[in-house]
RNA sequence: GCGGCCGUAGUUCAGUUGGUAGAGCCCAGGAUUGUGAUUCCUGUUGUCGCGGGUUCGAGCCCCGUCGGCCGCCCCA
C-alpha cells in the first residue's frame, strides 16, 4: 500500500456514478449546437507556447503563472492548452477555413489545463466547450452565441443564473481609455494595493474589478469606458441588447465587466451563478476582432465562448437536478446448475433479437433469492428466470418486477420475444 | 502564490485528561432448500494520509510533508 501511486493535485477521476451525467450534457449540447449549425472542430492539447503567448496576453494571469510548461526533446517550449480559442484559431488559419471571407461557426470540446489552486469547481485540469463564429462581425452572432448558450441552460434545467454583459469598444479606443484610467489611478497611488500597483503597468482594466474594500472609492469615482466608446461599438451594442430584449433573454449591463484574457474586444458577457460559491462564472466570452490577424491570418472578425463542464456538472449533482434513468432491462437469472454454455448461448440469442435490450447475465452463479435481490438493486423492469423445469419443458420464465399484474408468464422463445419486443 | 478548517473500515462518521480502535450504511450468507420490499439473526473489512519527534506507551501532543474543503486571487 506504501507504494500506491495517487492522482496529481486537481485532477479526478469520474467514477460510473457520474459518468453518465457527463454523457448527458454532451449529448444536449450535441443537440442544440447541431440544431444551430455548429459543425465540430479538434485540435491539439499540446501547442508551442508562444501561441498563448501572442493571443491571451504576456501580462495575464493565465499566462504568468497558471500554464502547464515544459521543453519539447529539440528544446521549443510547449505548454497544454490553458483555453480553446488559441488553439481554434491556429487551426482555423492552418487549414485556411476562413479564406475568401467564408463565415464559419465551430464548436470544441476537452480538457483545459491551468496550474491554479483547487478549489471548489477549479480544477487544474477541467472541461470546456467553446462555440466561435468567424467573420461575421455584426451583433447578430454575439446574439446568437447568448440564445444558444441560453437554450442550453434551459435544456439542462439550470435555475439561479443571471447574465452580464459589456461594451470594451474597438481596440482603438480601449487604448485611449487606458490611457486615461492609468493617469486617473496615478493619481491615487497611496489608496492602491499591491495587485492594482502591479496591474497599473499590465492590465489597469482589471483594476476596476478588485473587490478591497478600501479601493472601493477610487474605483467608483474612475471614469468610465462606456464614456469612452466609439459609435461603432454603441451601435453594436445596442443592437445587442435589442436582439436579447426582442427574445426575452433577462441581462444586466455591468461596465465593469472586463475579462482577464487581452483578446476581447466590443461585446463580453458572463453567465454567472450563486450556487456555486466563489466560482461563479459558467460560462464567459466575447468579441475578438483582432486576434485572427494577431495570430498571422487575414483580418477576420470573431466572436465566441467557453463554458466550464465541471461547473455544470457540479451543479447538477448539487442541486440534484437529474435523476440517473435505470437502464437495466432485465436480468437473466438462471439456476446453479444450468450449464455456463447454455446461458451464453440463450443470451445472445436474444441480443441478436433485440440489440437494444439492456441485459445482464449473471457472471457470478448464486442462489435465486441473491439474484433477485440484484436483480432489484439494479431496477430491473424483468427477469428471465431458467432453471431445470424450463430447459426440460424448452420454455423462459418472464416475471416482470415492476407490474405485479404482469406476474409471471411460462413462454416460448417466440412468445418471449413478441413480449419483450414491446419494450424495446 | 496567501490565509482558515480538515485527513480514522468500501462509505458517512464517533473515539472522552495520550493506555496498541468502534457505530450506521454498504457488502456476503441465512430465517423448512426455484422468487426481489421490510424485518430478524450471523459474518468480513483498517500499517487511524505519509515521514520524523516527545513518551514506558501516540488515532490523540510537536514538526515536516502530501492531499481535500472553504475564502483571497483568478477564471470556465
Amino acid at each position: 500500500m506504501s507504494n500506491k501511486i495517487n492522482r496529481l493535485r486537481g485532477m479526478y477521476d469520474v467514477l460510473p456514478s457520474e459518468t453518465w451525467i457527463w454523457q448527458r450534457i454532451e449529448e444536449v449540447i450535441q443537440e442544440v449546437f447541431d440544431s444551430y449549425n455548429f459543425q465540430e472542430i479538434r485540435f491539439p492539447l499540446l501547442e508551442e507556447t508562444r501561441l498563448f503567448y501572442t493571443a491571451i496576453g504576456e501580462a495575464t494571469d493565465v499566462v504568468e503563472r497558471e500554464m502547464f510548461s515544459f521543453n519539447s526533446r529539440s528544446g521549443t517550449s510547449l505548454t497544454l492548452r490553458p483555453e480553446g480559442t488559441a488553439g481554434c484559431v491556429r487551426a482555423v488559419i492552418q487549414n485556411g477555413l476562413c479564406n475568401r471571407g467564408l463565415a464559419q461557426k465551430l464548436w470544441y470540446q476537452g480538457p483545459m489545463f491551468r496550474y491554479e489552486r483547487p478549489q471548489k469547481g477549479r480544477n487544474r485540469q477541467f472541461t470546456q466547450v467553446g462555440a466561435e463564429i468567424f467573420n461575421i462581425d455584426n451583433a447578430q452572432a454575439d446574439a446568437e452565441l447568448i440564445l444558444m448558450s441560453a437554450r442550453l441552460w434551459k435544456k439542462i434545467g439550470l435555475p439561479n443564473i443571471r447574465l452580464e454583459i459589456n461594451s470594451l469598444g474597438t481596440t482603438s479606443a480601449r487604448i485611449v481609455y487606458r490611457k486615461v484610467l492609468i493617469d486617473y489611478f496615478k493619481k491615487h497611488l497611496t489608496v492602491l494595493d499591491e495587485d492594482a500597483k502591479r496591474r497599473l503597468e499590465t492590465n489597469p482594466l482589471r483594476i476596476l474589478d478588485s473587490k478591497n474594500p478600501g479601493m472601493q472609492e477610487v474605483i467608483k469615482n474612475a471614469p468610465l469606458l462606456t464614456d469612452f466608446l466609439d459609435d461603432e461599438s454603441i451601435r453594436h451594442f445596442s443592437q445587442l441588447k435589442e436582439i436579447l430584449d426582442e427574445c426575452g433573454i433577462n441581462y444586466s449591463v455591468n461596465p465593469k465587466l472586463v475579462r482577464g484574457l487581452d483578446y476581447y474586444s466590443k461585446t463580453v458577457f458572463e453567465w454567472i451563478t450563486t450556487d456555486l460559491g466563489a466560482q461563479g462564472t459558467i460560462c464567459g466570452g466575447g468579441r475578438y476582432d483582432s486576434l485572427v490577424e494577431l495570430q498571422g491570418g487575414k483580418p477576420t472578425p470573431a466572436v465566441g465562448f467557453a463554458m466550464g463542464i465541471d461547473r455544470i456538472v457540479e451543479l447538477i449533482k448539487d442541486l440534484k437536478l437529474w435523476s440517473q434513468p435505470n437502464s437495466v432491462d432485465a436480468v437473466l437469472i438462471a439456476d446453479k446448475t444450468v450449464n455456463p454454455r447454455f446461458i451464453n448461448g440463450l443470451s445472445e440469442k436474444i441480443r441478436n433479437c433485440l440489440p437494444k435490450l439492456n441485459l445482464v447475465v449473471n457472471l457470478n452463479p448464486s442462489s435465486f433469492k441473491a439474484q433477485f435481490k440484484k436483480a432489484d438493486k439494479l431496477s430491473a423492469k424483468f427477469a428471465i428466470i431458467v432453471g431445470e423445469n424450463e430447459i426440460n419443458a424448452n420454455i423462459i420464465t418472464l416475471k416482470s418486477l415492476t407490474d405485479k399484474e404482469f406476474g409471471q408468464k411460462e413462454l416460448h422463445f417466440d412468445g418471449f420475444l413478441k413480449i419483450m419486443s414491446q419494450y424495446k
